[in-house]
DNA sequence: TCATAGATCTGATGCGCATTAGGAGTTCGT
DNA sequence: ACGAACTCCTAATGCGCATCAGATCTATGA
């Protein structure tokens, strides 16, 4: 943080760059006439053509480039769209699971004229992850938040401020204070369940992970709305929660020897109980769909071990993230009746996995 | 750009945010004073024990946040780092291209404390797409710069400036003002060559795309020294260019009934040329390497409709996007004695689609 | 002919913070 | 007991630009 050059003159990439008040000085005008000037046709009405093309010149003759910070400090707006991910560590696999968020993200910032601030540096500095960072996130003129868990009290806080800000995904605690773009878990999942009742499916599982992220709150609610619209009860073994380490091909074995038939399980960023139901059943020796069927909710997009084509349905990821950036550029332009809440419904996928019950 | 608050308070996210002013205020001293207090313990020696408590008190009390933007403005430095990709359009499919990049640019980023500025603004607004865009780069430290062609002179440019830059490719137009990381394509491809040749092939054919990127001016040099090495002729008909759509199935059973044994293409960020080169090979019936070896300059790291596991070199994108990060974060910090062009081997890859000549 | 209404431009100021010179008070040395 | 050396803090200033309230000059109208 300590200057480099004389002072004054802190170090970076202001060296010997031209400012307005160099090209004031060559055009024989003033600094603020050069800003009019130059900050667009609009705001310069009132000025002689004479001298816009003497300060144009001039600005052309040093190779005079406008220096964003500046910019922003002055007029408090600079294009930029933050995005944060809620990730305490930064394995590359999961990387690839924000990707398709991403591409959409990408596309409709594009698409609006804003950059992509992408803050990750936080993910590395362990102690206070999100506390101190969060403040980096004004650096832009929005931010979008992902992640299966959000910090609350930081979350709050920045809340508190009038900072525009968009969640990806669902969540209700802060009621109408957390704009947000989710997917309709419960419909899609209550579908995909219907789904198997009618292929004949009646003893289904539901294996889903440990924490309570809303997107796994939601299914299991989806879950069990399905089920009860079929008329298929559901026990207290009926919902499996499993990190992976205990799914062993035993206790599959087990439960298809109760006369289960086909599993449910979802698709996370680290697809923990997913990949543990494919493991067992490899070793168990049994295959999808012959055997068992099986069902994903939130079918992974990209390639994963295992079944090319998953049944379940597919979260709308891109429109998603494509989504979010509208509604957040939108509370940045400060228009009125924006949806703050938003669920877009997953398409449901047949798949290969899931077939007429044995 | 227009403000929307009143006057001396431009819009966007700071409208009641606490300054340290207003720290100053409450705890009864000067702002400096805060300043001095909270941008670190190494400067705030000569303050006293109770001052600092009252300020940070203070801070803690108005929930302060310090303002990134003022900061860069007063200190020149942000801990951002560009990532500018010259690209026309934004197609989704040519996304994937750069991810490996990606995910070697994000993890170094991160481990050096520094976050991501995308510039992809650019990338939709057609005319001038790079002269004006060049000029957001300033908002961070220093910038990465990706793609093919990378537009002459608004990089001779933005060179003059002292903003630290590094370019994601081999370009030695600029000579020693333009850092880079490339790839080693030449060695790699002399290697392909000479594997293929052991492998019992004379007949090699070079199939390539139209635009003379350097990286596919390295690969054909390296194809012509690998010939060379191998006591091979190189005619004018042994290297094709081809932007695909003149490579028919006709074309390429007129190749192989020449008694051409092997074909070498290149992967791009279209893959034109070798996508071609599978299409024809299917309508023609040709099956790699059955009936003819394939090798492919800088496999794809994705998925690519065609066969599983190309034969060539692998572009060792990650540990290249690591590498830029690391020279940019060292000029930056003004490191002396930094590499300022760097050329990073590709791994060969035996593969599947290139075997011993039939 | 004199007040009015444009047309053009500039001075002053602020954005939020960092930096530096130096002032006020205190302790120390001889 | 008096200047030197410290300690702790503040006034002033700048970063590069945008904004706004005038100032300075012409045209225009009555």
């Amino acid at each position: 943080m300590k200057p480099i050059g004389g002072p004054g003159r802190p170090a970076g990439s202001r060296a010997n760059r031209p400012r307005q008040a160099d090209i004031a000085r060559l055009a024989g005008v003033s600094q603020p006439t050069v800003s009019l000037i130059l900050s667009g046709g609009s705001a310069a009405v009132g000025i002689a053509d004479e001298t816009r093309l003497k300060v144009m010149a001039a600005a052309e003759q040093l190779g005079y480039m406008p220096d964003p910070i500046a910019k922003r400090l002055a007029a408090g707006q600079n294009n930029l769209l933050g995005l944060y991910t809620f990730t305490a560590t930064f394995p590359t696999e999961m990387s690839h699971a924000y990707h398709p968020f991403l591409v959409g993200i990408e596309q409709e910032s594009a698409a609006q004229g804003y950059d992509l601030l992408m803050f990750i540096a936080s993910s590395i500095t362990g102690e206070r992850p999100h506390a101190e960072v969060l403040n980096r996130v004004r650096l832009a003129d929005g931010c979008l938040f992902m992640g299966r868990h959000l910090p609350i009290r930081e979350m709050d806080r920045l809340l508190a401020t009038d900072l525009p800000v968009v969640y990806l995904g669902r969540h209700d605690d802060f009621g109408d204070r957390l704009p947000y773009v989710g997917a309709d878990y419960v419909t899609a999942t209550a579908e995909v369940v219907r789904h198997l009742a009618e292929l004949g499916h009646h003893r289904i599982l539901y294996v889903r992970e440990l924490d309570d992220a809303i997107s796994a709150v939601d299914r299991e609610a989806g879950f069990r709305r399905g089920m009860a619209e079929c008329g298929l009860p559901v026990e207290r073994s009926t919902v499996v929660r499993t990190d992976g380490s205990d799914l062993s091909a035993d206790r599959l074995r087990g439960w298809y020897e109760q006369g289960v038939t086909a599993i449910v399980t979802e698709a996370t960023d680290t697809d923990a109980a997913h990949r543990a139901v494919l493991a067992a059943a490899s070793t168990a020796g049994y295959r999808f769909p012959e055997d068992l069927s099986l069902a994903t909710l939130g079918a992974p997009e990209h390639a994963v071990p295992g079944p090319a084509f998953l049944s379940g349905f597919s979260v709308p990821r891109r429109e998603m993230g494509a989504a979010a950036v509208r509604l957040l550029t939108g509370l940045i332009a400060g228009e009125p009746n924006l949806a703050r809440h938003q669920l877009m419904s997953c398409e449901p996928v047949p798949g290969e996995t899931a077939g007429a019950v044995r």
